[in-house]
DNA sequence: CCCAACTTTTGACAAAAGTCAAAAAATCAT
DNA sequence: ATGATTTTTTGACTTTTGTCAAAAGTTGGG
């Protein structure tokens, strides 16, 4: 059955679970049914922090930061995600405690949501999409201790060509602010970085 | 069956998996068939950098740390593991490239070995196996991003102060050197830290 | 028990990064 | 376009952390 009998805006996801693990015409329609399009301006709130994260959004287009509030109140961002990637707050979506991270679009995005207990619905009706789950947390897993490898052992400065090196894209859709406290440096730091050049 | 029928040293591991999701007698008997129980000394090296890691550990008992090497060729810690814990280094198991870093055991270990393509044959003949698995990741990624949020957002004293709230028991086990460079820190400023207590 | 090897602490100094305040530049809505 | 916001840069200064070298303390094997 051709691909194009699903609505367009699930070719991306559709894809992306398919190079896992073949995704069967059940699961395409399950997922379907158990989601829902949405279309939010930039700036918009998609989760705060206390309340509980029971949705995952799957990025149709436009892009999204993870970020929390400091002991002074200052945003810390900790995750940039764009077109074609999985976007929750790690920690609230895989224990279910409130979270202590708020997501908000960084601009006008198209998203695919589903809610937590139809995901988990679908792990247990669907045993092979497990298979999936795990593959991609393995993969997001990676990315992150990317990140905290990075922290430990990386000054500012290399931490900053890092980036530059593996993820120059992000400083055209991202402001520095942005992006100095998810390098976990000043945003005075990181202008001088840049200077410095 | 009463768990007593297979052999002592998998009654942790067993444990671990059934919490999560129950364990068939079939894939008790997988696991056991494709795994090998293996007892090593302290500083056993289980990887080293360079090789494809192709095995995962259960402790049963003992403890091993992952490290890499920076420029410099000094060590950096990144993982601290102990009994009834998975051991493995996560970017060259999950990816199949050659590893950075080295897994090594801290104390005399009695750890339970099974071979990656043994574990992804089991993954692929036990579907609901995926679900552990899946699991499993989604709990050391937790653990990873709060060291990612620690290095990203808090001083050396605070990040010292975390590990000694929520790991005191790692003191007793692992030098205070390994613990700094698993702080991201100095040997030097660890010692003052800890001093101006 | 004692020596050798390893681990931890200390001191003096250097380098990296942060803070605060203000100016400059860029962006946005009207 | 233009004034208002937001973002980025700059300067002066402070704090944090690192580095190097040496001393002190600890541990384990013979």
């Amino acid at each position: 059955m051709p691909n194009e009998t699903y609505p367009a805006h699930y070719q991306g996801i559709f894809a992306v679970f398919n190079s896992i693990y073949p995704l069967s015409e059940e699961i395409k329609v399950a997922i379907i049914k158990n989601s829902e399009v949405v279309g939010v301006k930039r700036k918009t709130i998609l989760l705060n922090a206390g309340d509980h994260s029971n949705t995952i959004y799957f990025i149709v287009n436009g892009g999204a930061r993870v970020y929390y509030l400091d002991k002074e109140g200052k945003e810390t961002n900790t995750w940039f995600l764009f077109e074609n990637e999985l976007l929750i707050s790690v920690y609230g979506f895989f224990t279910g405690q409130p979270s202590f991270e708020y997501i908000e679009t960084l601009e006008d995005s198209t998203l695919i949501a589903v809610k937590r207990d139809k995901l988990d619905e679908m792990y247990l009706q669907f045993m092979e999409f497990n298979y999936s789950g795990r593959k991609l947390t393995e993969y997001y897993y990676i990315r992150n201790e990317e990140q905290t490898n990075n922290l430990r052992m990386l000054s500012a400065k290399q931490r900053y060509d890092q980036l530059m090196l593996h993820n120059p894209k992000l400083f055209n859709r991202v402001s520095l602010g942005h992006i100095a406290s998810y390098l976990g440096i000043s945003q005075e730091t990181l202008s001088r970085i840049r200077k410095q050049k």
